[in-house]
DNA sequence: CCGGGTCCTTGTTTCAGATCAAGGCAACAG
DNA sequence: CTGTTGCCTTGATCTGAAACAAGGACCCGG
């Protein structure tokens, strides 16, 4: 049975798909392919045709922005019932990899666009969240190109937590949470645009204040939530 | 008579209202309201709500993201018939200021978001605008992140001379252009993340070494186009 | 012609973060 | 148990751009 793939799906409430009723996610379900794929392998290269779009289903992935020689900077990371790829594109800009291993659920780009055309709450959905991409990215370009190294990895640090244990707990209060990094000190550092070095003195920093605890390479405690606001507004 | 304003708008055939038929046109006449705005004059305060959007009829805006403690980045350049505000958004999140004298065409947000469900045609491009607004965002986060003053310098030159003075001259040939620099060394800083200090010091590395010439401030001329974007890929 | 803007250039000093270099530690294969 | 590998930390040094400082060019109003 087609419909299968969606009705256990774990992001069936958050993912573009939200916008569908039932006749809807039938037609949608019929285009869908899921596509598990391993920590570190490459879902869209840069300067490949843009065939595919996809919801993310599970883990985590980063969009990654590259000079002619080299030097590289995430420009986006996608975490489960968020929308990939580049519709109305004729070939992907940036690339997109995996950094834990983690399930997509693929749609052909051009079948994908005459589906937009014919279901408008997609396609305002879809339009709702770019606009919000937008907002975000352009934030990050404030933070880039004028936040202290500091501010940056706090800032971050915010960020991931609110990702990692959203129902965990309420926001705003004050206990101690812990939570597992998604990725690596160097990912860290092609996010904030900053060497891995730097990350790392900065967490040091953040523990030696107290404001963290650190254990193991991935696993951090947040000790003093407050503290690390204020270390991300004005360090 | 309503259409009067859309009739001889310069900016009819390349801006959002492409998308509209004859009917569509007079429909969205009736919503929108042109405003003349000067110099220095700001069109929408982050922090205020989002009451509405526009599109730009002559002129340049900036987009202005600040820190609590007011360091500040230029997030987004908006040229004639660019698209201007945040749907759905329930207050700015940035501040938009014009940077020349500029015209506006305004639409009420609400209205807007109202008329856009009617007209999936302008719902669509303001879809894939959006799409190229965000890949642009990206490609400027790897710019503040990784290129150095020179790099950035030189690629802003180059994006602002094809703005400037797009039927001018065929893409590709080497002959000099001069055009007028929209915007002052201040300005120019805010959108790379640097100082006013080394903007100067770069054009002026660029005039020493034959690339450019500078008359007054405003005006530059590209006298080898070749070595420009040899210098934005490189230096 | 003068005084006061605004904007730009240039010189000097300072510093945050990059770069270079050396280990440490845990996981894993043999 | 031991060598290898990947990731992280820490220290020392270097450097590009910021910060600070001073002055020049141009414009405008009186």
């Amino acid at each position: 049975m087609p419909t299968e793939i969606c009705v256990d799906c774990p992001v069936r409430e958050h993912a573009l798909c939200s916008s569908l009723n039932d006749e809807g996610v039938i037609a949608f379900t019929g285009l869908c392919q899921r596509r598990c794929v391993t920590a570190g392998e490459t879902v869209m290269w840069a300067g490949d045709e843009s065939r595919i779009c996809a919801n993310l289903v599970s883990g985590v992935l980063k969009m990654v922005a590259a000079t002619a020689d080299g030097r590289e900077q995430i420009v986006g990371l996608f975490y489960p019932a968020d929308f990939v790829g580049e519709p109305y594109a004729e070939e992907h800009a940036f690339t997109v990899t995996a950094l834990t291993n983690a399930e997509l659920c693929t749609v052909q780009r051009r079948p994908f666009e005459h589906f937009l055309e014919e279901h408008a709450r997609m396609e305002n959905l879809l339009l709702q969240r770019t606009l919000r991409a937008l907002k975000e990215a352009r934030g990050r370009m404030l933070s880039l190109a004028r936040l202290s190294a500091g501010e940056k990895v706090a800032g971050l640090l915010i960020d991931m937590a609110a990702r990692a244990e959203r129902c965990v707990r309420r926001p705003g209060s004050d206990h101690p949470v812990t939570f597992d990094l998604p990725m690596t000190r160097g990912h860290m550092a092609d996010v904030l645009g900053m060497t891995i070095e730097t990350v790392s003195r900065q967490l040091t920093k953040l523990k030696g204040a107290g404001v963290l605890a650190l254990s193991g390479n991935r696993t951090v405690t947040i000790k003093d939530a407050h503290a690390l606001r204020a270390w991300a507004a004005a360090r």
